[in-house]
This record gives C-alpha cells, sequence and structure tokens, in this order.
DNA sequence: TATAATAAAGGTCAAAGATAGTCAAAGTGA
DNA sequence: TCACTTTGACTATCTTTGACCTTTATTATA
C-alpha cells in the first residue's frame, strides 16, 4: 500500500476535496514527494481519469500548471459516456442529443450546436490532421448557425 | 499562475475595457512591468491578434506608440470564415471563439461547448475515423459540460 | 534652409529558460 | 509470471531576454 503512487493520489484527492478545481506544479509535486517528475504524470494518467470523473488540462512553459477539474456525474450522462467509449455514427449521436435535451441534461440550442458540430460534413475528411478537422468543424457550425437566426 | 505575459495581457483588456482604442508605450509598459521591451511585442503578438478581434499598429521615432483597436464588428465573421480556410491550432480557435462571444454572434454558452467539441483532447486521433473522432467530441463536452460557472 | 547627425521610439529573431509530456526500459511485489 | 510502478532520456511548448535592426523626430551644422 506504500506507494508513492498512492500516497500522491491521497494528498491530490485532498486537495480537490475542497474546491472542484486547483492547479498542481509538476515539478513541485515531483520535488516534495522526491520522484521523478513523470511519476506526477503517471498518477494522473491512471488514478484521475474522466472515468473517474476527472478532467486534466495544462501549459507548458514559464508559469507553466497542471489544472485539475472535477467534473459533475449524472447518472443520465454516466450511461451516455458510457455508450461514447465505442465510435458512432452521426444518427446515433443525433439520438443521444435528443435524450439528453429531453432529460434537460443539454439545452436544446446546445444540442443544435453540437449536431452541427459532430455531422458528417463537419468530420469527413481526407486527412487525419487535428488542425484541419477543427477548422472544418467550425466553420461548418459558424455557417449554418447563422442560417438559423 | 504568475507568468509576466498573463498578467500584461490583463493589464492591457482592463484598460481597452472602457475605450475601444488605446495608445501604449512600449517602453513605458515594459518598464512599468519590470520586463524586456520585447515581451510588450511578445504578448501583443500571441494574445491581441486579429484571430481575437484586435488591430494593432504602430509607430516608430520619437513620440511613437503602439496603437491597439477593436475591429468592426461586421467585418469578424467575414474575417473569421476566411481565416477557417485554413487549418488552425486549439489557441486559434480558442481566440475565435472568444471573439465571436465578445462581438455578440455567438453565445458564451456556445462558445463554451464548441471550445470543448475542438479541443486537441477531443479531436486527437490515432485512426482517421469519422465515428471514432465523432464520440470523442461528444465524450469531452458532456463531461466538461456541467461544470457551472 | 537643406542636410547631416543624433536621439528616441518600436520591430525582429534566435537563444536561453521554464515547464510539462511521452515512452520505453527497468524495478517490484503478489 | 504478470501487472503495476518508477525512472530517465528525449521531446514539445510556452515564456523571457538581449543583441541588432528600422523608422521617425529632433537638433546641430554648413
Amino acid at each position: 500500500m506504500s506507494n508513492i503512487s498512492d500516497i500522491i493520489e491521497k494528498f491530490i484527492l485532498d486537495a480537490i476535496k475542497q474546491d472542484s478545481e486547483i492547479d498542481l506544479s509538476r515539478n513541485e509535486l515531483a520535488n516534495f514527494f522526491g520522484c521523478s517528475p513523470s511519476q506526477i504524470n503517471y498518477v494522473l494518467s491512471t488514478r484521475f481519469t474522466l472515468d473517474r470523473g476527472f478532467d486534466v488540462t495544462s501549459q507548458r512553459g514559464g508559469g507553466g500548471y497542471i489544472r485539475l477539474v472535477r467534473v459533475n456525474e449524472d447518472s443520465v450522462l454516466r450511461t451516455v459516456l458510457n455508450r461514447l467509449k465505442e465510435p458512432i455514427d452521426y444518427l446515433g449521436a443525433k439520438h443521444i442529443l435528443d435524450n439528453l435535451v429531453y432529460n434537460n441534461v443539454i439545452s436544446e440550442e446546445e444540442s443544435d450546436i453540437l449536431s452541427l458540430a459532430v455531422s458528417s460534413k463537419a468530420l469527413s475528411s481526407p486527412i487525419n490532421n487535428e488542425n484541419y478537422i477543427r477548422s472544418q468543424i467550425l466553420r461548418n457550425v459558424l455557417v449554418n448557425i447563422k442560417r438559423g437566426k
């Protein structure tokens, strides 16, 4: 039970008990616990996952940080998230969105935007390039959102 | 966190909150914040871009200045759609979304959703499969959507 | 007055610094 | 053995600085 990862996990869990969002310094933590910095990544990636209700973002460079956010868990949402571990086609996604609107998890406007964002037109791409797909999604949403208003 | 660039950014944002156009002195600013003058250029070029709705002009020589202007609302969407003909990284997208919110083209909620939808986490993918990316996007959005501000 | 020198801005870019991320290999314990 | 942990070398990203460059205004001088 006394492996460093568990100890670090407890430490972080304790820190995020009060606030639902905290900023960590990878190097400071590693230093504090006398471990390698990548150990912090290990702890985060094995214990602070989406499945367990955590979201991690970070920034490098001077003043960099690791931001940990505790995510809300709702039973409808949990079911949906489970389904979304698998690939899903547009129609399936649409059904899920309708369902979420019905259950007041998201609003109709939010659903509209999301369905544009995940339409085939937005996502089908000859090349697997993140930046390329990103601009395609935004373009698709923005072009169509104007029509709707 | 505490990197000077963020602090300077806040300072300038605050200054331009009242007037939609301000003149800055590079040297004075650098002096005030105790940083190198070129740091000011760094802040301007990374944070006060056209994508974010700012236009920067300047004059050298005695009595020189840096003029910051918020761009005209009408041209915003056109500029953005034009920009989106090219691939775009996450930070660029975020800037565009902020700008669209500022100009009332989309709401803050819509921006929040979209920025989750096009985050690196949502889009980075080992395989170029539409359905796979779709579920990833939705998952990423839904997991984070409930954190009320 | 016209021109040349100097001063007073701001611009550029590459290197150094400061973080964080990745991945594979080695270690550990049930 | 096998899964989990730990480490370190290498990579990626963002920030900060400084040396050198360009432009413009002002002052000195022929």
